[in-house]
RNA sequence: GGACAGGUGGCCGAGUGGUUGAAGGCGUCAGUCUCGAAAACUGAAGUACCCGUGAGGGUAUCGCGAGUUCGAAUCUCGCCCUGUCCGCCA
């Protein structure tokens, strides 16, 4: 949600920001509702303060016992201008509120220029692939082999876009979330959270997913919507609130199924786990400063490079170019694991900084220190990591030759010392 | 799901359709006092928006949304939420 008065202040500036989005200009229409707008709520108001004053002045002639039949009339002559006035004010209003919260966030002076994927900047590499002295497995050949992904029995109880996970591999489901929500808690102090997976459209409003993309989201029969990341809950835990500055930065991280639609990606990533309408995954969200949210920001990267080093996966760390962001976010980091059956940098996670664009949705503010006026928190959020994704990873970078999977080393206590899978 | 009872400012808690943005208490902040603190006393303080260069003025807001009325925290209707009991149930 876009602030009025920056756009007021800044109109060229919101219009370069939309342009970098691939947007038209805005500003125009937006201001101009803007005016229309104030001029109405400014004669309202006028005839109210005058209402008020009558109704008052009722109240105290009868106490007198002295007649009102004047007063009254006066009243009640002004009553068709201010509904009309009422239905217009809120006419308006809607229509505003319904194009501000439909643009989306604009991107932060550093992100760069593109229209895609291939706009986006690699910052920088960590670790090696390693060399096969074989052709690599894709990780849906090597699970379906051991026998512990079955996508077919998937189908038969669900559909496509299913995956059942047997023994190892379903301990190691188990295993991963347990390993990052360790080490997010106790090496980066965030506290865990277990929320609820089923939200109300007040919180999906307030991240960003309604009004435009409820074709995205599985739907309840009673009107609530299964969250497609748990960035939705947490980031809504502090709506409509007023935080002290000194309880900033919150931290919070929660392993939860994730619930997607994929509508619109039919055809894209049909085999395998990659894409699938249900996963699990392991998110962060922070409530920041806005002087910290930068800083947070690459400290949450961090958190999640860090799951991707402790298990030894390979992988490169993409700046988001202005056209290739989520809605919400002025800045995204994403995070791509090598994927050796593949041949390819996949996603893994994606840490966005979403400034004051989902606080001012939710209406979370806090009260500075020093100083008056409430501000808007800023508000990131970022995998760590997408659990699947993460056995997909492991599945391709450790395995051996005869379709057996090693297990990375730090991941083995949380598997109860399982060294390899499949011997 | 059924039956009751409720939802008031940071918290607790009054509130008769009429000058109530809302008594009182607690807590918070500032000041007086003090070497300092406590106590006491004095004062300040919700949120959003509009007008105004400013000082300042105004509107809305007592769970949410409609309605009745010259006027609604107070009356009516719908919805949401909380509590208690019953039913069902992991």
């Amino acid at each position: 949600m876009h602030d009025l008065k920056s756009i007021r202040e800044a109109a060229a500036e919101f219009d370069r920001g939309l342009a970098r989005r691939g947007l038209p200009p805005h500003s125009g229409r937006i201001l101009a509702l803007d005016a229309e707008r104030r001029g109405a709520q400014t004669e309202l108001q006028d005839i109210q303060t005058r209402r008020n004053d009558l109704s008052r002045g009722i109240g105290i002639a009868k106490s007198k016992g002295e007649p009102v039949e004047a007063i009254m009339a006066e009243v009640a002559a002004m009553k068709d201008r201010m509904a009309a006035l009422e239905a217009l004010d809120r006419r308006l209003g809607e229509e505003l509120d319904g194009l501000l919260a439909s643009l989306p966030n604009l991107p932060a002076s550093e992100v760069p220029d593109g229209t895609d994927e291939h706009g986006n900047v690699e910052l920088r590499r960590w670790g090696n692939p390693r060399n096969f002295a074989f052709a690599p497995k894709q990780h849906f050949d090597l699970g379906e082999t051991l026998g512990l992904m079955d996508f077919g029995r998937a189908a038969k109880i669900s559909g496509a876009r299913f995956t059942v996970l047997k023994g190892a591999l379903a301990r190691m489901e188990r295993a991963l979330s347990a390993f990052m929500l360790d080490s997010h808690t106790i090496d980066f102090g965030y506290t865990e959270v277990v929320p609820p997976a089923l939200v109300n459209d007040a919180a999906m409003f307030g991240t960003g997913q309604l009004p435009k993309f409820s074709e995205d989201l599985f739907r309840t029969t009673d009107g609530r919507w299964l969250i497609p990341t748990a960035e939705v809950p947490l980031t809504n835990l502090t709506a409509d609130e007023i935080l002290d500055e000194a309880a900033l930065p919150l931290r919070w991280t929660a392993f939860t199924p994730c619930f997607r639609s994929e509508a619109g990606s039919a055809g894209r990533d049909t085999r395998g786990m990659i894409r699938q309408h249900q996963f699990s995954k392991v998110e962060m969200v922070s409530i920041a400063h806005p002087d910290q949210s930068d800083a947070e920001h690459e400290r949450m990267t961090k958190a999640a490079e860090t799951i991707l080093q402790k298990l030894n996966l390979p992988y490169r760390v993409m700046l988001l170019c202005a056209g290739d962001m989520g809605f919400g976010a002025r800045k995204t980091f994403d995070l791509e694991v090598w994927l050796p059956g593949q041949q390819a940098y996949r996603e893994i996670s994606s840490c966005s900084n979403c400034g004051e664009f989902q606080a001012r949705r939710m209406k979370t503010r806090f009260r500075p220190t020093e100083g008056k006026g409430n501000r808007n928190v800023h508000t990131l959020n970022g995998s760590g990591l997408a659990v699947g994704r993460t056995m997909v990873a492991i599945l391709e970078n450790y395995q051996q030759d005869n379709g057996t999977i090693e297990v990375p080393e730090a991941l083995r206590p949380y598997m109860g010392g399982l060294e390899m899978i499949g011997v």
